[in-house]
DNA sequence: TTTTTTAATCAAATATTTTTGATTAAAAAC
DNA sequence: GTTTTTAATCAAAAATATTTGATTAAAAAA
């Protein structure tokens, strides 16, 4: 408990409640198959991803959004097209070194 | 993709669906919360986590069993008691370092 | 033996998440 | 300029998860 964040039951109740949405974010095979997908290829558009994963486009934009908005993906527009991309930092800061294969292209 | 269990699309398939379960159970603040309570205290039975917790009985039972399955936390059953604590392999597992000192008592 | 305590489980109600198909807007291709 | 491609968003339907209050079974206490 030597984390600013843990002081008070305050800052604790932010910290659950940011991490809850990580780890919702996380909690999907789909998603955890999207994340691996972009660790491998290190960068791909939706029209790529869509027929890679078997998944309609509006279901892959949701689940994209959703890691997205948890800060585990990012995005980069360029014309038409939107490339995702994993967020390394994020996926050290959450997960074990253990899970660093999967999620790790430095693996 | 060194490990055994990504040598194969079905492995995988197996392995994200572990996960998803394991991320399942962590994405609720109130479960964070319970992990917390449990880190600290070590060991508590239902009767006084409930109150802690200000939940119900049968909320609290609820969200443990979810824990429990996802090997979380494990139960340990002494006379009409339920005796919960945490699985520290299991977050050691999962979890980065820096996550440590919200469920790890060594921190 | 009877009553109380403990905690798991159940079914129904409620809430949340995901899927689906359609629409939209913007840029690219023609 | 018109058509096509790309991807986000929307609303409704479907699927899942959570909450609630009651019931149950087992052990403890009286």
């Amino acid at each position: 408990m030597n984390q600013e964040i843990q002081i008070q039951d305050v800052s604790m109740e932010k910290f659950f409640e940011k991490y809850e949405a990580k780890f919702k974010a996380l909690a999907d095979k789909k998603r955890l198959q999207i994340m691996n997908i972009l660790t491998q290829k290190g960068e791909m558009c939706v029209c790529d991803l869509a027929p890679l994963m078997e998944m309609a486009q509006s279901k892959l934009s949701y689940h994209l959004k959703i890691l997205l908005d948890a800060n585990i993906i990012s995005k980069e527009t360029r014309g038409t097209w939107s490339y995702y991309q994993i967020n390394q930092d994020e996926i050290n800061h959450m997960l074990s070194h253990e899970l660093c294969c999967v999620f790790k292209p430095s693996c």
